[in-house]
DNA sequence: TTAGTTAGTAAAGGTTACTAACGAACTAAT
DNA sequence: ATTAGTTCGTTAGTAACCTTTACTAACTAA
C-alpha cells in the first residue's frame, strides 16, 4: 500500500472502524467532506467541490467569531440565508456546529439564534519531536487550548525506536482524550515533504521515514506531519496573530525558521524552505562551525552557544556578547527581508537569551541595513506562545486540513 | 470613480463600447468570464464560479500544449468527454479556440478532431517602462510572439507627462495591432500595488499614480500594471521555463527582483518584495550610497559601476572586479536562497557584464556560504529573454488575468 | 394596534457536471 | 468481406448545488 493509499484511507470515507480511537465513524466521515485540501491545486472544479469550499469558508467564518446567526453567515460568507441554512443544518447533524440560543440583545426584527463551532466537542493530538531529549505532546480544544499534556524521554533514541517513542506518546494522549479526535498534527525536524514523509532528520536518525503514513495507518486518524519550525510558524500565524508575511526564526540546539508568504507556508523546491542556520554571516569569518564552514549563523546564535557567552561574561560584557549574536541575526535576515518585504519577524526560543539585547540588536542591524521607506513597518517580537508554539502549529495543521480553518 | 470601478468596467460584462481598439465586443465580454481570478480568494464558490475554473483550467492545457483532441482534454483534466465538449463548444462560439481538423495518425476507434487556442487571433500589448530614457513596446500574440516594436523616448520627462508618453506609446501599438487585444500589461519601475497603482516611482516623479485605471479607462482595454522586475520574473516563469521557486535579478541603473514562491509570484507586506538594492552587503564596509547607507548591493552592482570598472581596469584586474562584483551578490543572496530554497536563480540585465565572471562569482559564493547537500540543486543563469523580459512578462499578465493562462 | 424589520424556511428554477447509452468511424483479426 | 473491438463525440436523463421568490415567525417602534 502507498503512503497516498493510507492517507485516502485513514482521511476518506472510507475509514471501516475507527473504535479503538473513540471516534464517532460516521461523524469523522462526514467532517471530512470538509476538507480544505480536497481540490487538488490546478484540478476542476465539480459541484461537490464547490460545496466543501463553502462548507470550509462556513466554518472559518464561525471559528473567527464566536456566535453568529444564519443571517450573520450569510451576509459574511456571500451565500443566501437559504445556503447557509442548508450548510449549517449538515453541520448540526454532524454535531461540529451547536445552537447557542437566541440573541439576547433587543433589535427589530425576529430575533437571531446564535450558532457556534462546538469547540469543545473535538479533541487534536499535537505532538513536537523537536527536543532530541524528550518528545512532547497535547491533547487540545478546537481553539487550541491544552486538556492534556504528555512526554516521553528520549534520550539519544534514533531510528525504530524513535518512531516507537511517537507511537507511545501518542496511544498514551488518544488513551486520554475525552471528546472524539479530529486529527494529529506532528512537528518533526528536518526536511519534510508534502506527504508528510521525513525524508531527512540528523539528530533523531531518520531517512526517508513515511510518519504520516505509519501514523495514520496505526492509528486511523488523519494525520499531518511538517518541519517543526513551519510548524511553530503556523502556530504563530493563527494563535500568535502574526501577519501574512512573516518569519518565525527558532533558536535551540540549531537555527531553523518557517517562513509564511501572502499567508502561505513556503516549501522551497526541495522542502528544505527556512533551514538557515548554515548560512554564513558577514564577511569576516567567525568560528569553525560542525558543518565545516566558518561563521554560520548558528555558530553566533545556536543557544548553547548563547548560554556559555551567558556563562563566561560579567553584565555588561554578556549584553554586549548577545548584541552581538542579535546583529549576525539581523545580518542574515536584511537581503531576506528586504526580497520578502516581510511585515513581521517573530522569535522563539529560549527568553532569558533572547528577548533583551539580543531582540535589540537584531532590530537595530535590520533597520541600519534596509531601506526604511520600503521595511520601515516591520515588526520584530518574541513569540507569545512560549514553549507549546510547535505543538499549536501542530493542531493549525490538522485545523486546516480537516476543517479548512485556521 | 474608484479604481475599482474602472476595473470592473474595463474587464467585466459592462464594457460598452471597445470599437475604437478594433476589439469585437461581443468576443472580448464572452472571454471574460474565463477570469482565472474571477473568484475572489477565501471567498464562496457558486456554479458560475466553478465554470470559470474548469474553463480555465481547458484554456491552460490547451495552450500547453499544442493540439488536443476532446477526448485528450478530458482525461487531462479530469473532467468528462460531455462536459469537455460543452466547454469547448462555448470556445468555438467565442473563437478562443480553432479546429484543426482530424489527427493524421492511424489508431483503431473514430479519429480525434483535434483543438487548439486560437493563438494568432488575439493580441497582446506589452509595455516596459523600467528604462527612464525610453518606454518600450510590444504586440504579440497569445504566444508572446512579437508582432509590432515601438518604443517613445522621454529623456527625462516625469510627471504627467510621462503617463501621456505611455498612453502615445499605446496609442501607436493598438493601432498597429491587426487582431482584437485581449489586454494591456505594463512593467512600471517603483513600487506597484495590487491594483495597479503606482505607489512610488521616483524616477518618473510617480506618486500613487492609478496606471492601471487611467489606462483601462482611456483604451477600454482590460489592463494590468506591475512592477518590472516581477513582470520580468513572470515573464522567465512562463516563456524562459523557470522553476515554481525562482527569484530573477534585474540589473541596470539600479538592481531589483522578482521572487517566486511556489509558482506565485511574492509581493510583500508593502508590495515592495524583490527591493534588494539597497540593502548592505557584507560586514566590511563599501562604497557611499545614493541612499546614505554604505555598502548597499547597488553600489557593487549597478551597470553604471560595472561599467567604470570594466573600463578603469585591464584584462585580468577586470575578471577580478567583475567576479567580486558576483561574490557580493552571492553575499546578499545566499540567506535568501536558503530561507526559501530556491530551484533556481535567473540574471537578467547587460549581458557582457554579467555573463562571465561575475554569474561565475556568484555560484562560487552561494555554493560556499549555503548547504551544499540542502541547497545544491540550485541552478544560477542568465536569462534567455533578453531586452524583451519586462514585456514578455506583461504579457503573460495579461494571460494570466484574461485567460487563466500562463 | 399597526407598520416596519429581521430571521429562518419552503418551493421552484437555473446551472453545472455527471452517468448511461448510442452512432460514427476507424483498426485488426478472421 | 465480414466481424469484433476501440475510440470519439453527442444525446438524454439525473443529481448536486445555489439562487430567486415568497412565505411565516417574532420582534421593535410609533
Amino acid at each position: 500500500m502507498t503512503i497516498e493509499d493510507a492517507q485516502r484511507r485513514s482521511s476518506g470515507a472510507t475509514v471501516d472502524t475507527v473504535a479503538e480511537t473513540g471516534v464517532d465513524s460516521t461523524v469523522a466521515q462526514q467532517r471530512n467532506t470538509a476538507l480544505a485540501g480536497a481540490v487538488p491545486a490546478g484540478a476542476r472544479v465539480r459541484p461537490e467541490h464547490a460545496r466543501r469550499h463553502n462548507r470550509a469558508l462556513v466554518l472559518q467564518t464561525l471559528y473567527r467569531a464566536n456566535g453568529l446567526s444564519r443571517a450573520d453567515l450569510a451576509r459574511e460568507v456571500g451565500l443566501t440565508r437559504v445556503t447557509i441554512s442548508d450548510l449549517v443544518s449538515d453541520f448540526l447533524d454532524e454535531g461540529l456546529v451547536i445552537d447557542l440560543g437566541i440573541r439576547p440583545d433587543a433589535r427589530p426584527g425576529k430575533p437571531a439564534t446564535l450558532l457556534d463551532i462546538n469547540r469543545t466537542g473535538f479533541s487534536i493530538v499535537g505532538l513536537d519531536l523537536s527536543n532530541s531529549a524528550v518528545f512532547r505532546g497535547v491533547v487540545t480544544d478546537l481553539d487550541g487550548v491544552v486538556v492534556e499534556r504528555a512526554e516521553v524521554s528520549v534520550g539519544g533514541t534514533r531510528g525504530q525506536e524513535a518512531v516507537d517513542a511517537v507511537f507511545a506518546l501518542l496511544e498514551d494522549l488518544i488513551g486520554r482524550a475525552t471528546a472524539p479526535i479530529i486529527g494529529v498534527g506532528i512537528g518533526s525536524p528536518g526536511i519534510v515533504d508534502l506527504d508528510g514523509t521525513v525524508v531527512s532528520a540528523p539528530n533523531l536518525g531518520w531517512t526517508e521515514v513515511p510518519l504520516q503514513h505509519l501514523v495514520a495507518e496505526r492509528f486511523k486518524l488523519p494525520t499531518q506531519v511538517a518541519n517543526d519550525a513551519n510548524m511553530a510558524a503556523q502556530g504563530e500565524r493563527s494563535f500568535g496573530g502574526a501577519s501574512t508575511d512573516m518569519m518565525l526564526i527558532r533558536v535551540g540546539r540549531g537555527v531553523g525558521s518557517g517562513v509564511v508568504v501572502g499567508g502561505n507556508l513556503v516549501y522551497g523546491s526541495g522542502f528544505a524552505a527556512g533551514e538557515i542556520g548554515h548560512v554564513v554571516v558577514g564577511t569576516d569569518g567567525g568560528e569553525k562551525c560542525a558543518c565545516g564552514k566558518s561563521g554560520c549563523l548558528e555558530v553566533w546564535l545556536s543557544s548553547p552557544r548563547l548560554e556559555q557567552v551567558v556563562a563566561e561574561h560579567g553584565d555588561e560584557a554578556r549584553e554586549a556578547a548577545l548584541r552581538e549574536a542579535g546583529e549576525r541575526l539581523g545580518i542574515s535576515l536584511a537581503p531576506i527581508v528586504a526580497a520578502l518585504n516581510l511585515g513581521e519577524v517573530v522569535l522563539a526560543g529560549p527568553h532569558n537569551l533572547l528577548a533583551g539585547p539580543l531582540l535589540e540588536g537584531t532590530a537595530e542591524t535590520l533597520r541600519s541595513r534596509t531601506m526604511a521607506e520600503l521595511h520601515g513597518n516591520l515588526t520584530l517580537r518574541m513569540t507569545t506562545l512560549g514553549r507549546d508554539i510547535v505543538v499549536l502549529g501542530a493542531v493549525v495543521m490538522v485545523l486546516t486540513g480537516q476543517l479548512g480553518v485556521s
